[in-house]
DNA sequence: CGAGGTGTTGACTGCCCTCAAACTTTGTGG
DNA sequence: CCACAAAGTTTGAGGGCAGTCAACACCTCG
């Protein structure tokens, strides 16, 4: 069986020789997901750092009245369970595959073990935790601070600048980007209809979008 | 001079010996503050990690429209800045003293070799992270998916559990209380008059408040 | 082609934010 | 230790943003 490699995609292991490389890629478990398929569910145990190989998937978390908060949207090479290498403790999140997607797991032990060996690895892993620490923060203060039409344009020109261009198709369904937001899909809908109808942006297609004015999306 | 040894009171330096703590002690540098000064502010640079000795700090950001989002409450032991030990990065946020506060700092080139001499500090710093990520994560779940009487209920329910009884004094002036579940004063001063008069709670004094139905307000 | 999930549009409602004024607490200097 | 100023809190009135509900249109994919 042809063997994908992970550890190579991820900047986790990427200051690693190639031969230490070959050593972590060793004790890898891989997993296939499906398109809609649950990755973890809260209440699940976690025993491994997950690291996303290829493919996309949500993590999100439900509300006691069943409303659903996106959290992170993990793309190649991102990974998530870093929480459950001390403690061990319980999801308190859902993860779910939004395509096929390829998993690679590696066990707490194992992965304690390797973080000992070769510490850049902690180092990187401190690193990446504060990147996504520093996101969540200031969605934080947005979504309480904002209304949803800023959050909104200020999501479509973060998504353009990663896409590197004005056209661009939006990674998330409509349903999903209203709770990455912290609103509802009727709102998203609404407020999209308006940033057209103000000459802001166009819709060319089913979630492909383009940027006409930049600087009045900044604007809010 | 008395100087207050800040190192025994951290959590992430606990498991070192006495003698190495004392290693750690000799580079670490004290900054007093004062009821309202300023610790950081956006823009300032960051090189060092910061620990409370001994006090207590709000970290917020402010909106561009000038509101303040409360993001964390640092008590004694509680440490800031982990992000700044790898990228020579920008505070995206503010922190000012609650009370008259010691803190101790450690730069950043010194805290890197510590954590290359001592690998299980950075164990301990993703620990911390980690726990730190999730309760803003429950948070911002919390702000877009409840009503702010449930997210205070709430609050109110954790805090009694960590002062370990049901009459307490509350941490924070309403006023960064609300900002911290992401709402108004007057919205906090009404939801509480109402939790009273619905028999829930009771507001015996100044910020003093004693649980009466602690399930009742579970319940929401 | 049909079915289920997704997106759109409209009408309505309500939570909570805003503004403003009175009252209370805090803390500081005389 | 008191007095007074500044900050924080409470209460009321009013309004707006966005959530809810419902019906319909639209994809996407068996």
């Amino acid at each position: 069986m042809h063997q994908h490699n992970c550890v190579s995609l991820v900047p986790l292991f990427s200051q690693l020789s190639e031969q230490e490389q070959d050593t972590v890629n060793s004790i890898v478990h891989q997993h296939h997901y499906q398109t809609g398929e649950t990755i973890f569910a809260a209440g699940d145990s976690m025993d491994a750092l997950m690291i996303i190989a290829s493919g996309q998937a949500k993590v999100f978390q439900l509300a006691s009245n069943g409303k659903e908060q996106l959290l992170h949207l993990l793309t190649a090479g991102d990974f998530d369970g870093e929480t459950a290498l001390f403690s061990q403790a319980k999801h308190n999140s859902f993860a779910e595959a939004l395509m096929p997607t390829m998993i690679c797991q590696i066990n707490r032990t194992e992965f304690q073990q390797l973080m000992q060996k070769y510490p850049t690895i902690s180092l990187n892993l401190l690193n990446e935790l504060g990147r996504r620490m520093t996101e969540l923060e200031k969605r934080t203060t947005q979504t309480s601070t904002s209304s949803v039409e800023s959050r909104l344009a200020d999501y479509l020109v973060e998504t353009s600048a990663q896409f590197g261009k004005n056209d661009f198709k939006l990674p998330l369904k409509k349903k999903d980007l209203a709770t990455y937001l912290g609103t509802t899909p009727e709102t998203i809908s609404r407020k999209l209809g308006e940033l057209e109808r103000n000459g802001l942006i166009e819709q060319t297609g089913s979630k492909q979008i383009c940027i006409v004015d930049q600087e009045a999306l900044e604007m809010l």
